[in-house]
RNA sequence: GGUUCGUUGGCCGAGUGGCUAGGCACCGGUCUGCAAAACCGAUUACGGCGGUUCGAAUCCGCCACGAACCUCCA
């Protein structure tokens, strides 16, 4: 049964249903990484929500390209007084090419989004590698007359702007109060009003990233490559944007001041914001440094972590709350989220070695159709998640022999968890130490079947204290009626 | 101050008018030589006060508390 796709669109405040402005594709824009320092908690919400987005956009049959950029110019360090970017001034502190930092964790984000089970984009475009599309789309601003060169720098005029379209509807701001409550704070500046944002802004002297344009030697201004290479890779209009609720504004405020301008209309159809996560209910972020980063995750090498925790528990604690809700971090939540998804994933292998009988007495018909219908309804993957736990409770109760399954409903049962569990919500089996070496689960097969023959000769020092070690090691051992299973 | 959003059981976290998600923890039971795992069962909720309604966690109003944004941020 197919459901109509519906998600929450920033624009109109409520759920909307999904309708493409091309049949059969979606073009999909997402907010990158800045590429100054290391992935933390808060860059994986936002991949793995739009994850969930492009995998399920492709399952339900649309060709989908989607989009998701590198900053790696741009976005001013400071206030006005030194108009230097934050690459270069990483850059300089380290004393390395510009290009060398962004490359460094270039490599580094990649590499934790592909622990993540994150799939790539289709385009991942740096805004470095983009800088005449966006002196290209200042010309037409310019043109338009919604914006002034001041001292080499251009700016896009709010006010007039504002004149014949609405700056503020995404967010809900209104220029006027916004005028009122920073006059103050506006001195000497090129600009003309304080609300009014840079487009393209002069280099000072020290600043090392700088291109030609006509107007200086500079740096495209914070909020232009995502309008300028959205764009370019999508087109004049294109259906989603996404990026996390902090970017609301200005940044996508500003950016659809500047595409109105510049092309006379709307560009994007559905805005998608990811909320925050928080920690001590308090909003995790670079600029607070109560950030984790995923590295730390991986290890466990953090005050705040009681131990390390694999990447697809992240992502699985990720998922259990919706992309729209905060979600507060805590080590506590994530060993929960670490046991639970370590039973569900135990459950998917056992349903592979699940044994069919003439007729089912278990129920698990409509799981595929209550699956779809949750995702449908704004990507709630939380809803999903409970759905298969419940069927895990079937499974497991086929598996103790106290209920049965036919080979159809068996055969469903295995292509829904395999499309929900791998395919949609990307989660994958981890197998820790000692994947692939035969010699060594075979040294602790033997281990046990010493302790299975001591146990039938109920010798059971012998047999507890090879599993009491072994358990100390940090296997875990289970009798099964015929035999064992161990795991590390 | 302005804008937006939130307050659910021991913890995390769904749910938008009636049918009391789910996970984790805890307690009791089944199974087991004992465990582990699994299963069964029990308990604990909707910030406060009013209103609408036959009926509200869910709608409306007020209050309290908290958060995000208004400056780079996922």
């Amino acid at each position: 049964m197919e459901h109509k796709l519906s998600i929450y669109n920033t624009l109109s405040r409520k759920k909307e249903e999904f309708v493409p402005l091309h049949a059969n594709k979606v073009g999909m824009y997402v907010c990158g990484p800045t590429v100054y320092g290391d992935g933390h908690l808060g860059h994986a919400r936002p991949a793995i929500t739009f994850d969930i987005l492009f995998r399920y956009l492709t399952h339900i049959g649309y060709k989908v390209r989607y989009v998701r950029n590198i900053t790696d110019v741009g976005h001013l360090e400071n206030d006005a007084d030194s108009g230097e970017d934050k690459v270069a001034k990483k850059a300089r502190l380290d004393e390395v090419e510009p290009m060398e930092v962004v490359q460094y964790y270039v490599n580094r984000y990649h590499k934790a989004m592909e622990m993540l089970n994150i799939l790539p984009p289709s385009i991942e475009p740096h805004a470095s590698g983009h800088i005449m599309e966006q002196i290209d789309f200042v010309q037409k601003i310019l043109d338009a007359g919604f914006a002034y060169v001041s001292e080499g720098s251009v700016y896009f005029d709010v006010e007039k702007y504002n004149l014949k379209h609405n700056y503020g509807k995404l967010s809900g701001r209104n220029v006027e109060d916004m005028l009122e409550t920073t006059r103050e704070l506006d001195g000497q500046s090129e600009k003309r009003r304080s609300v009014d944002f840079a487009l393209w802004k002069k280099a000072s002297p020290e600043h090392i990233m700088r291109w030609k344009a006509p107007w200086s030697l500079g740096f495209p201004g914070w909020h232009l490559e995502c309008s300028a290479m959205g764009t370019k890779y999508l087109g004049e209009q294109f259906d989603i944007h996404g990026g996390g609720m902090d970017l609301m504004f200005p940044h996508h405020e500003c950016e659809i001041a500047q595409s109105t301008a510049a092309l006379g209309k709307e560009t994007v159809k559905y805005w998608m914001h990811n909320n925050m996560i928080t920690i001590n209910g308090q909003k995790m972020g670079k600029s607070l440094g109560n950030f984790i980063t995923l590295e730390e995750f991986f290890t466990g090498n953090h005050p705040l972590l009681t131990q390390a925790f694999s990447p697809m528990t992240v992502r699985f604690f990720i998922l259990q709350a919706h992309y729209r809700s905060t979600v507060d971090f805590s080590s506590a939540a994530l060993e929960a989220s670490e046991k639970g998804l370590s039973r569900l994933m135990e459950g998917y292998a056992r349903l592979q070695k699940l044994a069919a009988s003439a007729t089912s007495s278990v129920e698990t018909a409509g799981l595929r159709d209550k699956c779809e219908e949750a995702m449908s309804d704004d990507l709630n993957t939380p809803i999903v998640i409970s759905y298969l736990f419940d069927a895990l409770k079937a499974i497991n109760l086929v598996h103790d022999g106290k209920e049965t399954i036919s080979s159809a409903d068996l055969g469903e049962l295995k292509a829904v968890f395999s499309l929900f569990i791998e395919d949609l919500l990307g989660l994958k089996a981890e197998n820790e130490a000692g994947s692939g070496n035969e010699a060594y689960k075979k040294a602790i097969d033997l281990l046990l079947n010493m302790r299975l023959e001591a146990k039938q000769n109920k010798d059971w020092a012998t047999s507890d204290k090879i599993r009491n070690e072994l358990t100390a090691l940090g296997f875990e051992i289970k009798d099964t009626k015929d035999g064992f299973e161990w795991k590390i």
